[in-house]
DNA sequence: CCAATTAAAGATATTATAAGTCTATTATAT
DNA sequence: ATATAATAGACTTATAATATCTTTAATTGG
């Protein structure tokens, strides 16, 4: 029960950028892991898959570095959250008996609540 | 961002001991061991945790066993994580600048809106 | 008291996953 | 051509969850 640290890293390094001139500038690795105090390669490579799920692009070579999508402000944490560790069952049945299971039921309940909440998240909302 | 086994091996073990006639009865970790196929050497000591929390009773020796306790209906599912897994916290920020910041607000909120759901989930509702 | 039964405790082992590093490669600007 | 910067992949390390094993303590019933 509970978020990877690769998400919180994620996260600052949006609410960073975002505080640096939005969606204007390119921010090589090297200014967010100064600023976060985490190593290159390890950001760089948390930022990848955000890159991937397109929420920022990312150019190489001189004056390169990670940018924000134009649409930033309307991503959610839950957005980051499954960009990073993907799609998440806060609870795995050991035993599966079927969709009928009150127990699965009251968890997958506690977990839309959860989702729902996060999805309600936007970047902009971190920021203002 | 999961709930442990121990927590699922718990919740079905309780909910097996409400279906056999609920607080009236002790029941071996055995009868629990096959029933969940769990070992029983674990899944006592996943138990112990619940009765530690004073959720269940144990008796040790001959005809001894674990028995829920009279107020069994209105123990939550919350109450049972954090007898298992303590108290969690469901994002650690690895920085923490204060209370006053965004993104542990955001996270939190997401963490209470989830930990109301649990403490409202009871375990008379797994078994109606 | 004795034998059988059962939970608890504690040490240890196993497995899984996250976190992090390192090196090589590819792309870009000047 | 050179310096800069992201990406990829192999690899190591750290941490926690899961599980086993063995010993001890408690309880029952003869
Ligand atoms: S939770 Fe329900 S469905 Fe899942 S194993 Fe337990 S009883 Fe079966
Ligand atoms: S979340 Fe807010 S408080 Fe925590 S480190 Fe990031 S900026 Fe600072």
């Amino acid at each position: 029960m509970k978020f990877s640290k690769a998400t919180d890293y994620a996260l600052h390094a949006l609410v960073y950028m975002i505080h640096r001139d939005g969606d204007t500038v390119k921010i090589p690795v090297q200014d967010l892991s100064v600023a976060l105090n985490v190593s290159t390669t390890y950001l760089s490579k948390v930022l990848t898959r955000i890159v991937k799920a397109n929420y920022i692009t990312s150019t190489s070579g001189a004056k390169g570095g990670y940018r924000l999508q134009q649409n930033w402000e309307n991503v959610s944490v839950y957005d980051i959250v499954v960009a990073i560790d993907g799609v998440q069952t806060l609870f795995e049945d050991s035993f599966d008996h079927g969709s009928e299971c009150r127990i699965q039921a009251a968890m997958m309940e506690a977990q839309e609540n959860l989702i729902s909440t996060l999805k309600n998240k936007k970047l902009k909302d971190l920021t203002v």
